[in-house]
DNA sequence: CATGAATGAGTCTTCATTCAT
DNA sequence: GATGAATGAAGACTCATTCAT
């Protein structure tokens, strides 16, 4: 009789939205953005493709949208990291990606395909460099309190590296041994005696 | 109106398929393969929609000659790096990479959006895991020659490095300290005394 | 929360109707049918998409009622020119036109542009030749009680006329002399000697 | 063996497109340009909907297209009225848009559909504007030739009433009297003793 | 060898309408 | 009486591919 509440339109909106952008995720991770369609992520979502266009206003806006809620989860994971000891901030830095790349392995491969699309998105080359900055300033200091000479170019060469890794992983997928090179990169720089 | 020798039609031949996939290549890089249409490259190319499907039987196999191509290429540069120093070879090797990436950008561009769409074609997955392997094989021996402990683990961390920073580069262009690394890079792994 | 009693029920009823019958003139004058959506006018009435269908079976519909409600209007018009005297009605009539088309704009866009989509509403039609039927009836009476020869052709003429202005004031808005065509043809039709 | 000759390709792309032009008319005419669909257009033309848009950039641009070709016809058979006789002049004029009416009828009820929704397409408006202009411009010259007093309020009437005629024999089709009112407009205003 | 007209399947997007509440 | 989430059919447009010449 009377229509829906307040707040029974907002949980069926969020049911509607969190759908869709899993299957979002999903599918653009598998397939890439180009390649997954509208009616891709609708069947995959369960939901009609005109209802994709009562949430987001297009394709692009969903990716968007998609970035936003990836980023959101990642700040509550750098403020997780912090220690006092430098050296187990650090450690707890690579642990975390590692741990990522094994637990979220789509989001990783989600955002490396769109990465390598930067040109085509705005958004996404502010974002990619605002990361890249903060990392390389973070594991930078870092290495300074834990005593290395060159911390920044070291930093530099870590940010590559822990990249790279992603990216190889991505590639070889189990062939590659992650574990073994995550050890080597924690004992390498968390575990020594000064270098 | 003679008809054309054998030798005209082989040049007019190579002359077509050579300017096809170089129009390819620079179009792949800066739009990537998907939103780069077979009218793009032939009006690139200089040569009729039609006239590509004489000699690539579709998109795909127009990618694969591509990947071929610049697989040969490579062939050829990385048996240049090679000295009887393994410290000059691995000083050669770093160089060759970095001088590729500021001297051939596009193709690397093109290299990496195909990575990043590693799923979509069989015959890129193969050929990196393949690229892969021999580069760590050969970068830890040289490691190895050179006298680093952990040699292994060592050359997974530079060749992570290696490609992260290319990626990196990718992302901040201009930005990107690419010079500064590549002396880092190389005054740690080929100039010290014996780590 | 008493529930409402017939006569509120029947406010609400007859202002939610005005509501939405006012939005829908003015966007269909301004966007046209087609171009409006159900939403727009919803939108713009303050009330729900779902609301509408419980007064108006569907857009067509809406159409239609909007029409006869417009209609109603002009019976009550028609009856106030009349006078006396032939040629004060017919200056009435006359300024009548002028008055609509300065006062009530938007309402002569709508017609004009039902009109031209006179072939896809069926209603449209009939109404539209009753209307041209009784003007040129109206006419060629007065201007056969005010002596003019040929009062069926002039009148003709006049409705074409009438017709034309208002379709060229749609055209030229403040660029048309509406005021001097206005005062030329009631000089010459109403003031005349005898013609 | 050889491709087609430029003078065979431009056979055939001329066929194609007036072929489209055709069918756009007639559909644009009857059901409007809102209501047609391209997929309607390339039916009647008997062409695949990809094919119109190597010759048309979009809808919007085919309808231009339209217009202009019917703009080129128009401009010859302004040319073809001109007469030493200001009151043979008129006549033709009349007479003119009477044929047309009559002849291609399609035609004015495309123009006049399009005109109701000038503020849809600039390119209308502008075209409508000149186009009226220049007629009241050459109406006028002629009454004044003639000996008409007010010939310019009479140019303003009779460019009404041309117009409304149209409309309202679009309105009324077969039920009009088409010829009478003809006559009558041109007995009045090019057989008359001086007005 | 070479062309470009033509096709049609597939894509994004809009919107009238339904219906559970 | 009222809401707005959801649907699905339909529309504009793109593009890899074919084929007659």
């Amino acid at each position: 009789m009377s229509p829906r509440s307040k707040e029974q339109n907002e949980k069926i909106r969020n049911a509607s939205i969190a759908n869709i952008l899993e299957a979002a995720l999903e599918l653009f991770a598998v397939k890439g953005f180009d390649s997954t369609s509208i009616a891709n992520i609708a069947e995959k979502a369960g939901v009609s493709k005109g209802l994709m266009y009562n949430y987001f206003s297009g394709k692009d806006e969903l990716l968007k949208a998609l970035l936003d809620q990836l980023n959101e989860g990642e700040s509550d994971m750098m403020s997780s990291i912090m220690d006092n000891d430098p050296r187990k901030t650090l450690e707890n830095c690579f642990r975390l990606f590692f741990k990522e790349l094994r637990d979220n392995y789509q989001r990783w491969v989600f955002i490396s395909k769109l990465v390598a699309q930067i040109d085509k998105f705005d958004f996404v080359r502010e974002l990619a460099i605002g990361k890249y900055n903060n990392y390389i300033l973070l594991v930078e200091k870092l290495l300074r309190s834990i005593g290395f000479e060159h911390p920044k170019n070291e930093a530099q060469l870590i940010a590559g590296a822990i990249d790279g890794i992603g990216y190889q992983y991505l590639m070889l997928k189990e062939k590659y041994p992650l574990k073994e090179v995550e050890n080597y990169l924690i004992k390498k720089y968390c575990r020594n005696e000064n270098s």
